[in-house]
DNA sequence: CTATAGGTCATTTTT
DNA sequence: TGACCTATAG
């Protein structure tokens, strides 16, 4: 143990060695801030903390699979089983399962993911009938799920509301939670809500957790929304064991309710808390960071940090700014193909990172015009795809006859001769009378208007699924998938949406893939059972397969900003950095300008040895060519001022209507400075 | 009930 | 520009 405290510097260890009352670990971008974790794990070990007291808390499975294994390389596999690591979800998941009586749950509830919310959200407008343009599902569930993490229930939203708007979003919202407690299914949110109520309102249960848990720590606290906190707070506010680690200018995702002020106010909400700064960065050069640093620099309120570099000076930034977007993907395309030629750099030391979904498409022609190989992170996962959607609702169907979203999906697929109008009554009723939709079929009798034969249909299928379900516990969970999946004729539907014979198959591939998965789960998993592999699912998204394939490839990475969090690469092209993409647009009139910046600083300091920062003058947006600025924080970045006659996003439009009409053509002569750095010929322009 | 054509609306995304 | 959702005619 010794020996590795002697491989930290003096920060990391007094993270490490703090044992005992609140601590804030404030670790900067590239600070070791995993390794300080996992080696405070096998430090508090090594001190005769006993495996099974420890809690760790992440926000994703990814992070929490490598903090598991990274600790077991320290302390042993085996030790490292009896730790409890995983999502704040995963756990509240066992937690209620295990107290489902005192949550007022049914023991075997299941999870109904982001689609399946959306579909259910879609349902109550639709049954409101509200006007389509008044509001999307999306809009609507950003809100409830906003207001309920405020701790608002719907009626007390309701009981407040201040115009037509927000009773609408009320109303939705009940109808939303009836949806939810007739289909016995529980939402993401709900798994953290309930979880705090039932700490709340059932003392033995805290008191059981507090005991266990002795020493808590959470991994990315500036991301802690109100009921993860609230759960921190009740296993760990007493004994006050809680090491928290974060960086609050690098959260990003306020727009999902994280709270940066949870981080902010640590310790005043923890009094005495110890504080440490990791600011020491092992990762980038010094020019990066001082890049970061001045951007950084520019927001208010932070606990403040500075970043320095342990690895001394490298390459300097260079800035672009190229004629439009086409411009900007080939020269960036180009650069990475004679790099990897002449320089023998490997493709996947490139990363390309944006800030929107609709900017990788011309870097992928690019790349592609010149077969570099890439891979674009984000957009459709694999269980967006409708056929694995298809088949994992039948599935969850077997498992809970009462869950309406799979049931309403899959009803008519393949056709069943269940038509909309009939959807439409059968909901209608059900809501009426407080059942689920399946039992709503079951009764379609007494529900007019339903043709015999989608009556029929749809008994067979429902019997079909309660003999499958009744089966599942004894049988091969693989084999039980596939005579399902063949029973109900899925093969049918899948040729039917695709008649031609080559995308047929490569649709039937998807169902294929989810009979590996089940396959994969039960190798990997002592006791499988339906329900926890579709648990499984719902709570892991698309993790455990993407490192099967994607990661290991030798490929630039093409990403998001928010996705690259947490990642590095030699090389980085942050593009499109322009007012109104980043900072975007919306998000500094809804939420500020302060988020976008950490996103800027995010950016940057993904990068380790070279960095470059583009934008473009023109750049085509909704089919229309407008003119670009480089962004705010580009010349922030350089230290620099804008210059004349930039405009500030959040004052475009409002100048924009001056300017019409006092010049229309207001163009001052821009100067321009030389690139920082060398090469690529005349597009080469520094800002 | 189903297929197809038009209209709308465009951040970020994990669990 | 293009994806996705909804109304419309078959």
């Amino acid at each position: 143990m010794q020996k590795i405290l002697q491989t930290l510097n003096a920060e990391q260890r007094a993270a490490v060695t703090t044992t005992e009352g609140p601590l804030l670990v404030l670790a900067g971008a590239g600070s070791g801030k995993t390794r300080v974790i996992t080696v405070r794990i096998a430090y508090l070990l090594h001190r005769g903390v006993a495996p099974e007291s420890v809690l760790a808390m992440t926000f994703t499975n990814k992070a929490a699979t490598e903090m598991r294994e990274r600790v077991g390389g320290l302390v042993g596999a085996q030790r490292a089983e009896d730790l409890t690591v995983g999502t704040f979800h995963a756990f509240c998941v066992r937690l209620l399962r295990a107290r489902a009586g005192e949550a007022g749950l049914s023991p075997t509830f299941t999870i109904c993911d982001a689609a399946d919310q959306q579909s259910a959200l879609r349902g109550a407008l639709r049954e409101l009938r509200v006007p389509e343009a008044s509001m999307t599902p999306g809009a609507l569930h950003a809100r409830i799920s906003l207001m309920k993490n405020k701790g608002l229930s719907a009626d007390a939203f309701l009981e407040k509301a201040g115009d037509a708007q927000d009773e609408l979003v009320g109303r939705a919202w009940k109808r939303y939670d009836e949806h939810l407690t007739r289909s016995r299914t529980v939402d993401f949110d709900d798994l953290l809500l309930r979880s705090v109520k039932l700490l709340r309102e059932h003392p033995p249960a805290r008191e059981a957790l507090e005991q266990r848990f002795r020493y808590v720590l959470v991994d990315e606290y500036q991301d802690t929304n109100g009921p993860q906190y609230d759960i921190v707070r009740a296993i760990a506010g007493g004994h006050r064991n809680l090491c928290v680690v974060g960086d609050d200018d690098q959260s990003i995702y306020g727009w999902r309710g994280a709270d940066v002020r949870k981080i902010l106010a640590f310790d005043s909400d923890f009094h005495g808390a110890k504080v440490v700064r990791l600011e020491t960065n092992y990762r980038s050069s010094k020019e990066i960071l001082d890049a970061a640093n001045r951007v950084i620099g520019h927001n208010p309120g932070r606990l403040g940090k500075t970043l320095r570099a342990a690895l001394g000076s490298g390459e300097p930034i260079a800035t672009l700014r190229m004629e439009d977007e086409i411009a900007e993907s080939d020269h960036v395309a180009r650069e990475i193909a004679e790099l990897v030629r002449v320089k023998r750099n490997r493709w996947s030391d490139f990363a390309i990172l944006f800030r929107t979904q609709t900017q990788p498409r011309p870097f992928e022609q690019q790349l592609r015009a010149r077969n570099v190989p890439y891979v674009l992170t984000g957009g459709m996962s694999f269980f967006d795809r409708k056929e694995v959607r298809d088949v994992l609702s039948y599935l969850r169907l077997a498992q809970n006859p009462r869950d309406e979203v799979s049931l309403l999906r899959i009803v008519n697929a393949p056709p069943r001769g269940v038509g909309k109008s009939t959807v439409e009554r059968i909901v209608a009723f059900a809501t009426q009378q407080g059942i689920s939709a399946g039992e709503a079929f079951a009764r379609a009798g007494e529900v007019e208007g339903v043709p015999e034969t989608a009556k029929d249909a749809v008994h067979a299928l429902l019997e079909k699924l309660a003999r499958f379900g009744a089966e599942e516990p004894h049988g091969n969970l693989v084999a039980w998938v596939r005579r399902l999946v063949e029973a109900v004729d899925y093969r049918a539907e899948v040729d039917r949406c695709y008649p031609d014979p080559k995308s047929s198959e490569e649709r039937w591939a998807s169902v294929v893939e989810v009979f590996d998965l089940a396959e994969n789960y039960v190798r990997r998993t002592r006791k499988p059972s339906l329900a926890a592999f579709l648990e499984a699912l719902t709570l892991s998204a698309d993790g455990d397969r993407a490192d099967d394939k994607k990661e290991k490839r030798d490929a630039v990475a093409l990403m998001t900003i928010h996705a690259a969090k947490g990642l590095e690469f030699q090389r980085v092209y942050l593009v499109g950095v322009e007012e109104g993409i980043l900072p975007h647009q919306r998000s500094v009139v809804e939420d500020g300008v302060e988020e976008e910046r950490r996103l800027m600083y995010v950016a940057i300091t993904r990068a380790q040895r070279h960095l470059t920062v583009s934008c473009t003058k023109t750049r085509s947006k909704y089919g229309t060519r407008i003119e670009s600025q480089p962004s705010r924080f580009f010349y922030e970045m350089l230290g620099e001022k804008p210059p004349k006659g930039w405009i500030a996003c959040d004052e475009r439009s409002a100048a924009d209507k001056k300017a019409d009409v006092a010049s229309p053509k207001p163009a001052p002569k821009k100067r321009k400075k030389k690139a920082p750095s060398g090469p690529p010929r005349s597009t080469r322009r520094g800002v």
